[in-house]
DNA sequence: GTACCACCTGAGAACCATTCTCACTACAGG
DNA sequence: CCTGTAGTGAGAATGGTTCTCAGGTGGTAC
């Protein structure tokens, strides 16, 4: 990673290594406001996204729209390995689930094939699944 | 959809009828903004919100979060049929898709195992892909 | 080692999609 | 018709995110 800053010509500065650190540290992707409690006053708010914005111009996080007026980051697949994400209706958070590889093969198989047929030439996919995660149920 | 209404006794008026007619009308998921420039000054931007809350309460409309900041709204899969999306990292546009029966029947034992592994227990899913549509690759 | 310069940071203001408030209107049932 | 409840419109308020600008900092060249 602190190669494909510097690839870049981005500094891996203090502040964006913190950042990282709390995003590595997450189970799933954390908003802005939610990386800024666990970080606390370290890294005022502002910073906070200009870090995340400048880390995912470098492909180094991902950003997930999953709730009204809410973005949240996580690492790139390239970081943490692909996966997909169980997304609780009843408390809102949003978890990461890997899926076995022959699973994702078919999954990547249906990926391709929906695509082809819409002439679309498909660069990434996210299967969301919603319903009720185990403490919730 | 009538029934649906007033069932829950909420009334369709010509305003909500003007909501739903256009997004019946879009090929994908639209936003308020979107929505406000199609419709033009009949239902004001206030009522546009109210008209979609309303209408997601009710199981019409579906929220779909897909860019910063932004929620587009399309109508519900039950009024639609299942589908899936496409959405443009060049041109940002988000397009509906069909799938064939059998595929989706492979999505949904994919998506039952997931979950299953997970302890999770889905009511929904959406398989998002992502890359180039056809006009601008 | 020090001077330079582009990059980075912090604080606050600005922005903009969305939601709220409140006074007003329009149906539906009696 | 009268009344009550639901819906509407305009504008203010909210809140997550981005911008601005005045410093700071790290890396490179000398």
């Amino acid at each position: 990673m602190e190669q494909r800053l510097r690839e870049r010509e981005i500094r891996y500065t203090s502040g964006r290594r913190v950042v990282v650190a709390a995003l590595a540290r997450a189970e799933g992707p954390r908003s802005a406001a939610e990386l800024s409690t666990e970080i606390g006053a370290a890294v005022p708010l502002s910073s906070l996204y200009r870090s995340l914005a400048v880390l995912e111009d470098a492909g180094v996080v991902v950003p997930h729209f999953g709730a009204r007026g809410l973005t949240r980051y996580e690492l790139a697949d390239w970081i943490t390995g692909h996966h997909h994400h169980l997304i609780c209706v009843a408390c809102g958070t949003v978890d990461d689930v890997e899926i076995l590889p022959e699973y994702e093969i078919k999954v990547n198989e249906l990926v391709d094939l929906i695509a082809q047929l819409a002439g679309f030439e498909p660069r990434a996919h996210d299967l969301e699944i919603e319903g009720r995660c185990a403490k919730c149920s």
